[in-house]
Parts: C-alpha cells; structure tokens; sequence
DNA sequence: ATCGGAAATGGAAACGTTTCCAGCGCTTCC
DNA sequence: GGAAGCGCTGGAAACGTTTCCATTTCCGAT
C-alpha cells in the first residue's frame, strides 16, 4: 500500500462536474399518466389507497419512460438515509471479508445501502468516528472486528447512529463474536489432551485490535494450571499478526533449550507461518511438533492444519439481523450473542514422540 | 452461506422510522450568526465571495452547534451522488479483497463514498444492473474481476454512470488488469527451463467469470508448442475455482498411466490443493513433482510456493484513479492499464528427478 | 332517494441545501 | 464629482421527492 501514494490531482470540487442525462421526474410520469404527483408517488412506492388501475397506468408510464426515483429527494423528503456503514480495519483478511460478506447479502435484502469504510490504523479510524457519522451519512454503523471507544460511541448515539460490532464484544452496544476464551481453551485441551506438557503459545497482537490477545493468552495460561502444568513465561512469543511473524516466533521457540513439543498459535496465518519454520527445521508438523490454531481459514484443510472453528460469515449475518432490529425500532435486540466455536482435528497435532 | 437465509421479518418500510435528533439546519446557523442562508452556505463550503471576518463568524456559529450538513439535501440541490459502486464477486477471497482495499483507499481520499455490493452469482449480477440500485445511486461503478455485458453497459452509458474494471480487461471501458497470458506464459516457461517436458495443467473456471481460464489454459499450449513439446490433452484437468477442486484435479493427475512431473495450476489456491494431494500421496512437492500457481497469495510465501506474482491493491488503487479522472471529466484517460506480472521462485519447483 | 363513510385523488407544504441574481456600499479612475 | 466596477451580501428559486390535508367519488345501507 504504501508504495501508492493515495493523493491525487483533481480537486475535489471538480468531481462534481459530471452529470447524469437522465432527466425524466415524478412530475412528468404523473404528467403522463394523467394523475398528480401524490398519486403518483403512492403508486410508485406501493402505497395504499391507489387504485389498481391507475397504479398499472402509472407504473407502466414510469416502466416506458425508465423512470428511476431520485434517492437524494427521495431520502430527503422521508429523513433517513437508508444506508449503513461498514468499519473494517483489513479488507484483504479472510476473516474481515468473510464478516462483511455475511453482512451485505442481509443489509442487501433489506434494500439498505452499504457503505464501506476502511480504517487500517487509529488514525484513520479517528478520522472515521470524527468526520462520517457526524455527516448524517448513515443510520448504523458496523464495526468489524475492533472496539468503539466510549466518547466515540457516545458521539454516535447523539446523533442517532446505530451501532453494532461484529467479530467483537462490546458492553456498550449489540454484538456478535465468539467466546476467545472458550476457543483458546478448546484449543490447548487438545494438545493437552494428546499428552504435551510443554506447550508454546505464539501470541499475536494488532495495534488496532489490541484486545484480541487480552483474551488467548490467559486462556492458555488458565488451561495449563488446570492440568498441573506450571506455565513457563518463556514458551510464550508475542509478536505482531501474521504469517511472517509466526514463522519468526517459531523459530525463536525452536532456539528455546528445551523447545515444546506442541504450539498454541493466535490464528491460522500464524500458525501456518509457524509451520514453515518447522519444515525448513527438518520438523514434520504433526509428528515432531504438533500446531493448532483459531479459525479454520481455507488455508486449514488444504495444508492439514489443526484448528477452532469460527464462522464469520455467520458472525456477518447475525450482525446484520441485529442492524436490522435496532432500525426497526421495535423490540431491544439481544444485547450479545456468542457463537460457537469447534474444534477441527487434522493432521498437525498428534500425540507426543516418545523419547 | 445457505445455512443462514437472509430474509428477514422486518418490512422494509418500517426501516424508516428511525431518525436522527439532530436538528440544527443551515437556517438555524445564518439566523445565529446574523447573516442570510447564502453567504452561511458559502462560507460553509468555502465558496469565494465571503469576508474573512463573516466566514469566521459562520464557521464558530456552526461549530458551537454541531452543525452537519445534510447530504440528501446537498447531493439534492448539487445534481450528483459523490459515490461510487464497487461490484465484486467474492468478498472473501485475497485477491478481491485486496482490489478493493486499494480503491477504497483513493476514492476515500478524494471524498467519495464507497457503496459495496456483493455479486456471488450471475443473477445477483444481473439483479444489480437491472434494478435501480447503481441506477442513480452513484456517479461511477467499479466492476472487480468481471465482464460487463454490453447491454448492461449500454444502459449504465445512457444513465450516465461511468464504468471501470479493476482486474479485469475490456475494449469498452477503462480497465486495469494483468495480462493473463503473459503471466501463465511465466509460470509454464519457468517448468520448461528446469527442464520439465511432461507439465500438467490445472485449469480452473469459475461460472461467474468466464473468461480468466479462457487465456490461462492457451498460454499453456502455446508454451509448450514453442518449446517442441507435444501437448497432451489428458493432462490438463478443468474443475471449478478453489483448493478443494485443486486438490481433487490433482488425485485424477497422479491416477494417469504416465503422471506429469510438473503441474501448472490456474492459482495459489488450486496450487496449494494440488500440494495437499502430493503430500498426501507420499510425494515431495518440489522435488517429486513442481507445482507453480498464480498469484503470490500471503499464503504462497508460507507454504514455499513458487508463484506469478501480481499485485491486486496496486491494481485498485489504479482502477480508482481512473473513477477520479472520468469524474473530473476533463482527460480521456488511458483505456486500459496492463501491470506487470512477475515469476517468484521458491521451494515447491526444481528440476525432474533423473529416472 | 339520501346519507355516511371509506377509498381514491390532487395539490401544497416540507425536506435542507446550492446557486443565481439583484442590490448595496466602496474604491478608483476619468 | 460622477460613473464604473468590484466585493460582499440577502433572498428567492430550484432540486425531486414524500406526506398531509381537503376534496371528490363511490358504494351499500337506511
């Protein structure tokens, strides 16, 4: 990305220039089918009270003549925006495009318009709660996978913006995400379970999801001192998310003097990147070392990784269904929902070698 | 996905009800700040023809009472929307994910609004340009990764909603794309010059887009016939788009009486399906069999795949350059932009094991 | 026949901007 | 000293709907 400078040479007030040809109004259809605007409009948008003839007329005059409604008249005259907005941090991420995925194909049906809003860093996202909300853009906004700080929730609810989060938890507003504890959890069980003591954990952090690993990592140091197992602070790396990162983090386990002989990685990526680092070693993953991760990314099955299951395409479309609820105004939606997750035995765990 | 229909309970007008509290219009503020609704507008928008001392004054007024303006209302009396579509087929996938990361980078910059719609299929596609959606939603409509049929685009031209493709080519409208050919040209040469000359094929299709395999599989026969070598229909197996099919494709490719000792796969994903089956077959990718995909996916770096890079954020950063040049209306821009493509060796290709 | 009420209709007001146009006070130049 | 010009300003018109309200029409019931 960096290497695009993302400015460009035309002033913003010259985009305004283009226009659309299409020229035909409310008023001529009416015009034409012989009604006034009012009929027209409530036929057009099936209003009751039309009657059947005249709703065929009018309709098929607006049909002949492409007739399309303005929607900036449209939601001016009605005070809503019918449109709702996406924050995602990393488009590009399995997880982030699968939530949104979910997320469109209900907030489409619903006929509402989704906005997309890209906040890669803090600053961004700064930007983001300080300047589109406040601009009436939207109706709700969706935050993916990240936290809303409490003045930035408070700015919204002042100006009557529906929040929602998906693939995190919020007290503060409804949400849909997985248990991370539980997941976590699920994971070093099994590695437990297939008899490893010494367990590594490669621990991932985002600065802009910073409360993600807040969860995972006193998972695995909670499920080990069930076992009995005193956790060993050194078996533990943290470093930044992705594959690249896993694979150094393993090597530096690798270096450890008496490395694991199993690894609980934050998610898939790293822990496919970790299983590189064990191949160049020599190490078959599965016998020599054994690796679980969180996701169950595409990536999972085709390489034979071990794994929690997380479905973020439902997590997408339970978060539209909780957007939907808040603007229809009706019941309080659920407050939160957790999802569950499952665990995904393949071929990168199995028991212990014998030594 | 099927597991979790989208229809929803709520009707689409009760959608509504919901509004804003915030009320203060421009009204409000030229009152306040004791000048006519014009010169506030033109203060506002930062318009010549306002005094310094006004425009201050107007500016404070606003601020002390969170003053938005009303985009509906704006667009409304301006004549253009200020957004911009992004039809895409597969959110979840990299390579698309990655596309739209790069326009939704230039076009937030430039102060355009980002409208998604997700197109999984044919009829979702035809849906889109048939019903009002882009109709007179947006002043420019990106298509990622698809053709446009010319009468969709016809009746886009004549609304004045201008078209570009981002990953994919077209005579008709701007675009910006790799050149397929040229890249499987790549990746089929690279097995050649180790020295290969029994090389399947992985062809993928994908319902929705086809005409990506349409060139990927003749620049496979080309190459081969360039380098003297008889092309042998059996050993190139086309199923759909995806790991799962790659790694089936590539069991029925183990099964010939005389298996290649290299495949080229349609991309990352059907390569690393194919690696998968090798594994698992007993046989060391690299140096039992080569396989060479395209792409260079995050994944192809951690799991040694030798691949044809591109650079999808690149590609949407170019495509939303060119949203921005045919809205500034002025320049013709350059039709169509053909970026780079380039060979990544890694582990998973070297030269035929001696027999 | 007449009446009451529901259904259908036309028109106007409202939504909140932007932009055009005319006016007004100053300077500036003959 | 007057006319021309310029910078600033206020107000009105326009943008294209939706919705409210008053009116007309239609129908069955009395």
């Amino acid at each position: 990305m960096d290497a695009f400078p993302v400015t460009y040479g035309v002033p913003v007030d010259d985009l305004t220039a283009s226009r659309a040809p299409s020229k035909v109004t409310l008023v001529d259809i009416a015009r034409l089918a012989g009604v006034g605007v009012g009929t027209a409009s409530r036929a057009l948008s099936n209003a009751k009270n039309v009657a059947p003839a005249t709703r065929a007329r009018v309709l098929r005059v607006a049909e002949e003549h492409n007739y399309v409604v303005s929607p900036e008249a449209s939601r001016l005259a009605k005070g809503n925006t019918g449109r709702v907005a996406l924050v995602v941090p990393h488009l590009s991420r399995w997880f982030f495009g699968s939530v949104v995925e979910g997320l469109d194909s209900v907030l489409r049906e619903a006929e509402l318009d989704v906005l997309l809003y890209q906040v890669g860093d803090a600053r961004d996202r700064r930007d983001f709660f300080d300047r589109l909300p406040a601009r009436r853009k939207v109706d709700a906004v969706v935050v993916v996978g990240f936290q809303v700080e409490d003045d930035e929730r408070t700015r919204m609810e002042t100006m009557g913006v529906h929040i929602v989060a998906a693939g995190g938890q919020s007290a503060a507003y409804p949400s849909v995400h997985i248990d991370d504890y539980e997941a976590s959890r699920q994971a070093v069980d099994h590695l437990l379970h297939l008899g490893h003591t010494r367990i590594g954990m490669l621990e991932a952090v985002d600065p802009d999801q910073p409360n993600l690993s807040a969860t995972r990592s006193p998972a695995y140091y909670d499920a080990l001192e069930r076992a009995g197992i005193p956790a060993d602070p050194t078996l533990v790396v943290t470093a930044p998310w992705g594959g690249e990162h896993g694979a150094a983090s393993m090597g530096r386990l690798l270096g450890h003097a008496e490395p694991p002989t199993a690894v609980f990685a934050h998610s898939d990526e790293v822990a496919l990147g970790a299983i590189r680092t064990l191949r160049r070693a020599g190490l078959r993953p599965g016998d020599d070392v054994s690796v679980v991760g969180i996701d169950d990314h595409p990536m999972a099955e085709l390489t034979d990784l071990t794994t929690v299951r997380q479905r973020p395409v439902e997590q997408g479309v339970i978060a539209g269904r909780l957007v939907l609820d808040l603007l229809g105004g009706g019941v309080a939606p659920q407050a939160s929902t957790t999802l569950p997750t499952e665990l995904v035995v393949r071929g990168s765990t199995a028991p212990p070698l014998r030594r």
